[in-house]
DNA sequence: TGTATTCTGGACTGCGTAGTCCGAAACGTC
DNA sequence: GACGTTTCGGACTACGCAGTCCAGAATACA
């Protein structure tokens, strides 16, 4: 085991100076965890693609569950900022919401859907530390639409009915993406989305 | 390589016979699947739970890659034959719709998702042969369920309008599966289901 | 009974795996 | 410049992996 994990990670320290950036280093293993997934990825790759070798790996990271869990971590924290940035900055709750959605969807590569997506199918009933991160991520997508949402229909039933109609869009959400992931073409899942947003009420 | 693999599985042939039932193995080796996925199962975990060695494992199912196709075609059928029995014999299309969502959201053991969607995201982009089956596998759910919408509303747009609605029924399904196998409870979930199914029109 | 054919158990191969370890290099500080 | 601390490259370990192979057992057929 590292004999003292936490205080590696801060700067400010004598000793020879880390020759590369943990951050980078870190969005190259979030990438290639996102293509391969987890089983499938190996230290190898993983170095290979960060530009480290395996004793900078292991000391910077830990091991390879760790540096899964902080791939997910950055991972959920970039996206959430995305979309909260959606919130703070889109008048209308009903384009905030189809902007939310079109934000999730359409990655950059659609086959590889979503890292926390795939995260869930391969890793949530048998691993609960990554279970726990990503159910916490998806309550906090969850409250944003729903806020969205009551903002949009201030007149309908209660915060039950939000919060229902705020997970309704989410499974419509990772629906599509898996749709995607599946090679269905973005226009088609795209006017079952439209579809399907066009029929919310207050959307 | 097997040198004729398909001769192989016929029935009625000279020679010491198969001591174990070919449909009872593939059921065993889909449910490892089901559990476990495509890279995290061994050959071992497969043969333990089959009962077989090695050599009977290989001699009837020629790979693990093969076992996997087999397992999903199985697990495409036996789906498919539920929900076309349920759209066959439910004289409410409203109805119908509702208990085939169910029918797929609901498994035995709902943190082990689908197979198929299991599959998608831990396949598809890189396996051509699995992503194909699975693509034709929702074709023909995606058909079922616009029948069935459109035996509900026939004054509907068209064709195409219940197709895209199909879609997003589809989309909502197997979102709702990635999200149960998140931990969502299954009350919030259904929940989530019913609001989203309520809106639909013709539903 | 004899023969051809197929199954079966288990040993075996070669390779890939996650993680460890050590000597040397590179830095901050004194 | 010397020292303490940290990083780095790469060899190394022990094990798990998918797939092969073979000798023997079990059957159908003649």
């Amino acid at each position: 085991m590292t004999p003292n994990p936490a205080s590696r990670h801060e700067s400010a320290r004598p000793g020879r100076p880390r020759a590369f950036d943990k951050a980078d280093a870190l969005a190259a293993a979030l990438d290639v965890f996102w293509r391969q997934g987890y089983e499938a990825t190996s230290v190898d790759d993983l170095t290979r693609a960060m530009g480290l070798s395996r004793s900078s790996f292991y000391g910077c990271f830990g091991s390879k569950h760790d540096a899964l869990l902080a791939a997910v971590q950055s991972y959920a924290d970039a996206s959430l900022e995305i979309l909260s940035a959606i919130a703070r900055e889109e008048t209308s709750p009903r384009v905030a919401v189809r902007r939310m959605i079109r934000a999730m969807v359409e990655t950059e590569d659609t086959c590889r859907g979503c890292l926390l997506v795939n995260c869930i199918t391969e890793l949530a009933p048998h691993d609960g530390r990554v279970r726990e991160r990503i159910q916490h991520h998806l309550a906090q997508v969850e409250s944003l639409l729903a806020e969205t949402v009551a903002r949009a229909d201030a007149t309908q039933a209660g915060p039950t009915d939000a919060a229902n109609q705020a997970r309704a869009l989410l499974a419509l959400t990772v629906g599509a993406i898996t749709l995607r992931k599946a090679g269905l073409p973005a226009e088609q899942v795209d006017a079952a989305l439209a579809r399907a947003e066009a029929l919310l009420p207050g959307i």
